[in-house]
RNA sequence: GCGCCUGUAGCUCAGCUGGAUAGAGCAACGGACUUCUAAUCCGUGGGCCGAGAGUUCGAAUCCCUCCAGGCGCACCA
């Protein structure tokens, strides 16, 4: 609908240059918008004044020349009007608006579906935690922006990847190997004292206890560099088999875990290296490998090769990112932690030395959490192995909740996560207040069914008696539910549809509450029903972008 | 010290790549259930958009300088 708009006022833009009441100027972005105010009409182009410098004329008078310059081929527009310093409003016709309800209930589960990224291939990279230990409240809101956003773009015409990079091979393996070891050999009644590099949490010893009674104390002897990689692997395994558990019941999936170990197998990092190396990227201090970061504007150079020979993981995470782009990816997406925000110009310095767009490679930093329970900060403390897990959010509050809490503010933004608040399930609980709209509508269509109406069909009903002033806003809100999903996509900002979401149901509440749908009038009932109908699928679409559930009964 | 993020109502936050009178939820107060679900609705109050200067027709939004909070500044990941 907008682009309809969009592409009229680019048309009167032509047309006046062409006449000469313009001068010849390039308009970059075409903005229009649908105003706040219903009485600045249904779309609004602020055109005349973006120009009115660039024309060197007042910008009411450019406003008057697009305006007369304005043709109406489908003829959709009502009126046009100038107003305020010199936006061109424009009111469409009601026709326009039935029309699409009926679009929404032919599209069904596909409204909302754009085309805004022509098939292109997209790799979303998220969570990628070391399997060290179970996910905790911190990784659960990456978890979630990385999944919504990868849902947006699929929405959005994009072909996506999910992806989570498995960082097993560095050295907080090996210290999870050891920590292993180490409970394994207390649980063979040996007095230990734990350094601080080592992980306490429990399932530390339960992973150690399911060795001891599966294979003896046989490890007690062996040789110890070989046991602590057994162990590594072992506990690595298993960790991450409870990490997809936990992320499944999240409603977090992958299409690929991909392993750093695997990268170094096909000796990724020295190819890489290689490739660098022949671009003159890459000098050597007599006893590391430099790598010229500096060069795209990195604030110091960085170690690939350390003194001891090893490759650092910076090395393998830009080996890992062009083995991304080698698999054809157009656009790379990664969902980190605002702590490695420090990190951002070096891994674009890598992706550009490989002849990459700095553009290709979006790196989405979400702010930590922090955790409260009833307004009271929870403890939080990875050493002491004192953490709240995701599993422990999970059985507390539910996925619902947790999931619309993480999606409720932009992830740049500090987010406060309150347990108790959470999981009440009360007015302060804006989850329920979605969910309970669609549950509503639910109950009225069964309502109906129950007394023998069928539920409608378009050319059954009359879509003009839907004319009441809120009947108009829910009709104009559904037809925004797809610009809500372009400029969410765009912006990589899945909380916009949360609060789209919120709005629609907030409007549908008020409306539900001033009016009855089903009445004694039959045509009147019909209309309302078929109204209700696509708000349903616009909550359902919605929803199912946020991975939240849409019940049907609360 | 340097860099990034944040600063908007009592609290938590939106404000759609510069637009029309700055919004929502919660909290406070007052109302609405013999009615399709009261997990809802209606109404009231509440603001120097951190401060200051600048850019222009126009600034919460962009530039600069401060102030405050958070996070980074490894041959860790």
């Amino acid at each position: 609908m907008r682009n309809k708009i969009t592409k009229i006022l680019e048309n009167a833009l032509n047309v006046s240059m062409r006449k000469g009441q313009l001068p010849e100027v390039s308009l970059p972005y075409i903005e229009v918008e649908a105003p706040a105010n219903p009485d600045h009409g249904d779309y609004a182009a602020n055109a005349a004044l973006i120009l009115a410098s660039q024309a060197k004329q007042n910008p009411r008078k450019i406003a008057q020349i697009i305006q007369e310059n304005i043709s109406d081929p489908e003829n959709i527009i009502e009126k046009t009007q100038i107003a305020g310093p010199g936006f061109v409003n424009f009111f469409l016709k009601d026709a326009l608006w039935h029309e699409a309800l009926k679009n929404i209930d032919e599209q069904n589960e596909k409204y909302g579906s754009i085309d805004q990224g022509g098939g292109k291939k997209v790799q979303v990279e998220f969570v990628s935690a070391n399997p060290t230990g179970p996910l905790h409240i911190g990784h659960a809101r990456g978890a979630v922006v990385g999944d919504v956003i990868a849902n947006l773009l699929m929405s959005a015409g994009y072909r996506i990847s999910k992806e989570y990079y498995i960082n097993d091979a560095g050295n907080q393996m090996n210290n999870l190997g050891k920590s292993v070891l180490l409970r394994y050999r207390e649980l063979t009644g040996e007095k230990i004292e734990f350094p601080e590099t080592c992980y306490r949490g429990d399932y530390i010893k339960e992973i150690s206890g399911e060795i001891l009674s599966r294979e003896g104390d046989k490890y007690l002897k062996s040789n110890e560099e070989e046991t602590i990689r057994y162990f590594t692997s072992i506990a690595g395994q298993e960790i991450l088999e409870e990490i997809k558990i936990d992320l499944r019941d999240f409603g977090v999936t992958f299409d690929e875990y991909f392993s750093e170990k695997e990268l170094y197998k096909n000796d990724g990092v020295t190819r890489l290296l290689d490739k660098l190396q022949k671009q003159g990227f890459i000098y050597s201090d007599g006893e590391t490998l430099w790598f010229k970061t500096t060069d795209f504007g990195d604030e110091k150079d960085r170690v690939v090769i350390r003194k001891n020979g090893e490759p650092t993981y910076f090395a393998a995470d830009i080996a890992y990112h062009l083995n991304k782009f080698s698999r054809g990816f157009e656009m790379i997406i990664d969902i980190w932690g605002a702590d490695h925000h420090g990190y951002m110009p070096r891994m674009w310095a890598g992706i550009q030395a490989l002849g990459y767009d700095k553009n290709a490679l979006k790196i989405i930093l979400v702010q930590l959490v922090n955790l409260l329970r009833g307004g009271v900060p929870a403890a939080m403390s990875t050493r002491s192995g004192e953490f709240v897990t995701l599993r422990e959010v999970l059985d507390e509050v539910g996925k619902d909740a947790a999931r619309y809490n993480f999606l409720m503010r932009r992830s740049d933004s500090h987010l406060d996560f309150d347990l108790e608040l959470a999981k009440k399930q009360s007015s302060e609980n804006p989850v329920y207040y979605v969910q309970y709209a669609h549950a509503r509508i639910c109950s009225i269509l069964k309502m109906a069914q129950d007394r023998g109406v069928d539920p409608p069909v378009y050319a059954d009903i009359d879509p003009a008696l839907l004319d009441l002033p809120e009947e108009k806003k829910l009709i104009k809100l559904l037809v925004r539910y797809p610009e809500t999903i372009f400029g969410a996509a765009r912006s990589l900002e899945p909380h916009r549809v949360t609060f789209y979401l919120n709005e629609l149901a907030g409007v549908f509440h008020s409306y539900y509450n001033k009016n009855k749908v089903i009445s004694e009038d039959q045509r009147l009932t019909a209309a309302r029903l078929f109204l209700v109908k696509a708000i349903r699928i616009v909550l359902q679409n919605a929803l199912k972008i946020l991975g939240v559930s849409a019940p049907e009964k609360m």
